[in-house]
DNA sequence: TGACAATATGCAAATATGTGCATATACCCA
DNA sequence: TGGGTATATGCACATATTTGCATATTGTCA
């Protein structure tokens, strides 16, 4: 593997590192979903989803559609959801406590 | 899922989320390395090698032990590359012309 | 023991990321 | 058309991350 591969593929990774971001993906892991509905997941700036969001369309894991004046926000790769079982199996290895959080 | 969760989530994506750092576990998933070793992936000053293998081991993703005055690094958790695979996924959905990179 | 090889850490500077506020844009409907 | 709802963006500030240099630490061996 090369730089430019390992670049690109942080790229994505990076999209996925964020707190917000993981639960906007759990959320819409059960359905799409617009920007006012994720809002409520969490007391923080509609702008601040908005900007999430962008970032999760940005690297393609994410889709949108309109409807009305609504954005519909859709899973585009469920695969990505992988990711967050590795994480768990991490925990687990690291600490059994933290990996009761999980 | 709760906020701590996907932060507990989110650390784990974080510590692979860069180039160099993907490069590295790509490198230990062939096998055990000191970091000398590694150092030869990269033109970069060798404290900048540690500092991203600590990260690594941080999370838990990665493991060391000493062998004289080396330190051994392994790979803990061949899980996380499935990571990388749904990376690739992603691409190949956003662009043909990226995923060829992959 | 003393010099050397391998690795880690303190510090400072550069860069990147995340956030809210204010405001812009787009769309709907009375 | 005008007002309201939904979403996005410019800006500024706060915080976090990455990096190299210099130096500390640890282990080996002549």
């Amino acid at each position: 593997m090369n730089y430019e591969q390992a670049k690109a593929r942080a790229d994505i990774l990076k999209a996925l590192a964020h707190p917000m971001r993981i639960l906007l993906l759990d959320a819409l892991s059960r359905g799409d979903r617009c920007v006012n509905e994720l809002n409520e997941l969490a007391e923080v700036d509609q702008s601040t989803i908005s900007r999430h969001l962008s970032h999760l369309k940005r690297v393609g894991i994410v889709t949108e559609h309109k409807e009305g004046t609504k954005v519909i926000h859709h899973l585009a790769c469920p695969c990505m959801l992988k990711a967050f079982d590795c994480s768990v199996e991490v925990m687990k290895k690291v600490s059994r406590r933290q990996a009761a959080l999980l």
